[in-house]
DNA sequence: CCGCCGTGCTAATGCGCATTAGTTGATGAC
DNA sequence: GTCATCAACTAATGCGCATTAGCACGGCGG
């Protein structure tokens, strides 16, 4: 077919529109326009005539082309593994697309959101979709479980990313939160309201944001002189109607339980608790480790906010593209890892333990 | 010692890497493994030697290439003008990323988001910087004000795009919400519980989105026999004081306030209410034009639900998405243009005025 | 024995830009 | 008058892939 194109319809110009505009070679108006040292160095009057027909022409340098020529595109990927913004793990997960976002944005960075490719890979159980992400100057990764493999590739191939959440893998740049010393924290309160004998409640689930929260606990339990030996269930978040009444029974006073992606810990504790017709604090005190602030967070029995303590997602999110940008930059050395702390959280649900005789 | 830097850090394989192994051009490698009819006619056995090749050496396309040769990269644009997702007004437009986000991600398109563009374009008041959303395949706009002039230009060049509200400027796709008919049913009902004189509040801004809700509430008005001349009030949201004063001397029984990004009339007319005392809906009803979904939206004065309609944002975030890939496939003729109905939402705020003695 | 038509593959080119190795003409040093 | 120097550009190449024109070869009809 002859293809015309529609009357009005130019073509968007290229640098070699202005090149034939100005009278001069691609090339030139590549230094020129790209503001390098040599193309501050030619001719004052050749700049201006470039610059003045890039301008007439409306010329913006197409990022694609910009990225493959190998310089960077001012864009930055954000990869997670967990269908990351599906509603229900909307709100727990939200701060953090913030803090990234806010932060990008200040910087003058866009950000590429790889929720497609994301869930595309894990219906195909593709790991090697992520390396999709090199469409970016780097990534952000973020999620609970991460396919080794790939991640160590790109890390092989010097790409530049940043783990959201602390990794164990040895040489991963990551920006994570303190579980350990905020979940010693909040054991240590309820100890100190008098709570002798207490419960972790977490999910099978291994990863290391509860693996860091169960050490936590169990040295602040350590520390506040209470045996560890039972603290410790896992939960798939069924049957905790039996577990809750044989922990009343053997005279437990509070509950600390994990916060996860999907809450399933949280939600099934809660539930049982309202089944069982308790009130927190009265009957038993209840603390979170990891609501996240303003979302979701009102407790069974009453309503009252969760105690316990904040993870700091959105400094994380803003962390973790400083990292990046710092990394894409070239600065090298030791891989960059943070870990920021968690803020404690006074909430309605945690008070002393009732006296065992009305 | 001397070591060898990361030996085994093998460059990242291309299709030429494949060809050499398989003994085949890097072209057959293309062809086969884009699965296109010239590459499914190749000898059986040629083809599985280079699948097994990629296969081995771990392949995966490089985006920014494939983009750059073929102007397709399953990847979509989100643009907004006015500064998108800070905090401030991250509630307010979250559920239309979230609606965008869900649907590109069941596609399989991966979301750019150009806040960092976006922000900088603002800053440095360069219209012509919204020319970067072309490293997506296709672009979504929002945001209450447009610069016309830059996106006409895509339009002309034929850039597919679809903006998220409606507009007034002919050959735009969009997709919006149908605030007359919505406006003008939340009038109704307030005229329906007995209210004879009541009030508009709007913003002095001009957009779209204010001017379908004035048109619906005049409308609504009217057709209740209401006298609309003294309903519609603009302001910036300060000196409300006096203006609440005012209308209840008037006989002002309910009130309508306009949502928007900012929230200004509302949070002021809250403010403004609370100050004077007043509890809603016992002195004074109350109705939004545009809360969304369980963000925001608890009244002053006892923090009732607002009554008024809900603005569909998740749903016009997966419309838009659909619009806009089949813009790309190339589906031609009108400019799509869809407006979604909004749900009427019952609040606490709204009830049958006071008997005027009591 | 020639032309013709597949079959199976490759060479060549382009996408839009960045970058490097020059080329050209003018100037100055000796 | 010769050569090094420098300013001001340009030619050429590559990034990794998609795409098209076309080549080589073999079989088949006439």
């Amino acid at each position: 077919m002859t293809e015309v194109r529609r009357a009005g319809a130019r073509r968007r110009p290229r640098q070699s529109d202005i090149a034939r505009m100005a009278g001069v070679s691609q090339a030139t108006v590549s230094l020129i326009l790209r503001g390098t040292p040599a193309g501050m160095a030619l001719a004052r009057e050749t700049r201006q005539r470039v610059l003045r027909a890039a301008e007439e022409l409306g010329y913006v340098p197409d990022p694609v082309a910009t990225r493959l020529a190998s310089a960077s595109n001012a864009m930055l990927g954000l990869y997670t593994f967990s269908t990351t913004f599906p509603t229900d793990v909307a709100h727990s997960y939200y701060p953090i697309l913030v803090g990234v976002e806010e932060e990008a944005a200040a910087q003058g960075q866009d950000l590429i959101l790889f929720t497609g490719s994301a869930r595309a890979a894990a219906r195909a159980d593709d790991p090697a979709a992520v390396r999709r992400v090199r469409a970016a100057d780097g990534c952000l990764f973020f999620g609970r479980h991460v396919p080794e493999e790939p991640i160590r590739r790109l890390a092989e191939d010097g790409f530049p990313f940043v783990y959201i959440g602390r990794r164990d893998e040895p040489g991963i740049p990551y920006v994570g939160a303190d579980y350990v010393s905020a979940s010693a924290q909040v054991v240590a309160r309820l100890a100190a309201l008098g709570h002798r004998e207490l419960r972790y409640l977490r999910e099978h689930d291994e990863a290391p944001a509860s693996a860091d929260r169960e050490e936590g606990v169990v040295r602040g339990a350590r520390a506040s002189g209470i045996d560890p030996s039972r603290l410790v269930v896992c939960t798939d978040g069924s049957d905790l109607d039996d577990l809750l009444r044989r922990w009343l029974d053997e005279g437990v006073t509070a509950v600390v339980v994990e916060q996860t992606d999907t809450g399933a810990a949280l939600d099934g504790l809660g539930a049982a608790v309202d089944r069982a017709g308790l009130r927190c604090p009265r009957d038993l005190s209840l603390a979170l480790l990891g609501a996240s602030t303003g979302t979701r967070g009102h407790a069974p029995g009453g309503g009252a906010a969760y105690g316990g303590f904040d993870v700091p997602m959105r400094a994380m999110g803003r962390d973790a593209v400083r990292l990046l940008l710092e990394l894409i930059a070239g600065a090298h050395g030791e891989p960059p890892r943070r870990l920021l702390p968690c803020e404690p959280v006074e909430g309605g649900t945690v008070a002393a333990p009732r006296t065992r005789d009305t």
